[in-house]
DNA sequence: ATGAATCTTGACTTTTTTGTATAGATTACT
DNA sequence: AGTAATCTATACAAAAAAGTCAAGATTCAT
């Protein structure tokens, strides 16, 4: 299993955006030019994000982009899904599910029950993990451990 | 994040050679037709897992496919690798790292930690889990809490 | 008002991944 | 030996993802 492009630019972009300290935000030719990335790329992926609704856009001679919330409230699990879907899309297995909604009868429920248990480690810490834990100097391990 | 259909295909592949009681193991139309995948396709999938050394094939008009090892030895971290590739292939952040390897100075190294705070987390369960543990009656979630 | 800078949207192209087909090699049975 | 069943390998085709382009809409400064 692996990252989608899309996840790594985006999540990249939301940071740019995050540390910006110009009132007006930041542009698409300046986010552009900061990771070497295409201004049509860019718009695309930003699209995404506005879309999310965790940042949002102004038009005009002065426009650009900024967060539509503090950092603290913008979690990383949210974005990754909204630019990458989930790890497994499911709506299976609602019948015959055994103690905790996982059941072990055919090969199908064996993987669904792997991919379904690392589905809720990965959104237990990634629910946990907010913007603003990439933008500060603390660690992360150290945040995942106190949490 | 998502997983491969080439991770899903060839999880339940081996799955099934797992738990055939033939001794001659499966060949390639049965899987093909127990997962209704195209015999191409099994075939090119099982290429995989063979040069992975998780199973093992004899030619022939007996021929087919078995498991190279005692399923407890195969570890799903080890076969998802071989399907799909690691999370987030890196040799990146050599230099410039901090306390156990991660640096986070730019926004390059705030997204590396992630990735890899990540790829530590899902190496450390998928490394426990082997082909038994999906093959049995036990639930995976007990698995996990145990080990 | 006009022009310049910006965002917005949808269609298009390219690249990567996935799946298919074909020809060949090996083995066992008769 | 010959035939049928199997695996093996490479090249080809289709689908999905990623990236690009062009035309439009909005806003501000002059």
């Amino acid at each position: 299993m692996k990252f989608s492009t899309q996840e790594e630019y985006g999540i990249r972009c939301l940071l740019r955006i995050a540390r910006a300290t110009t009132s007006n935000g930041l542009t698409i030719p300046e986010i552009s030019q900061f990771e070497g990335l295409t201004p049509s790329n860019v718009g695309k992926i930003l699209r995404l994000l506005r879309l999310g609704g965790f940042i949002e856009s102004a038009r005009g001679q002065t426009g650009g982009y900024k967060l539509a919330r503090v950092p603290e409230e913008i979690i990383i699990g949210d974005v990754l899904s909204v630019l990458g879907g989930k790890l497994y899309e499911d709506g299976f297995c609602s019948v015959h599910a055994g103690v905790e909604g996982i059941c072990h009868n055919s090969i199908d429920c064996s993987i669904r029950s792997l991919w379904t248990t690392i589905q809720n480690l990965l959104d237990g810490v990634l629910s946990k993990i907010s913007l603003k834990d990439l933008t500060g100097k603390d660690e992360l391990i150290q945040i995942m451990i106190n949490n």
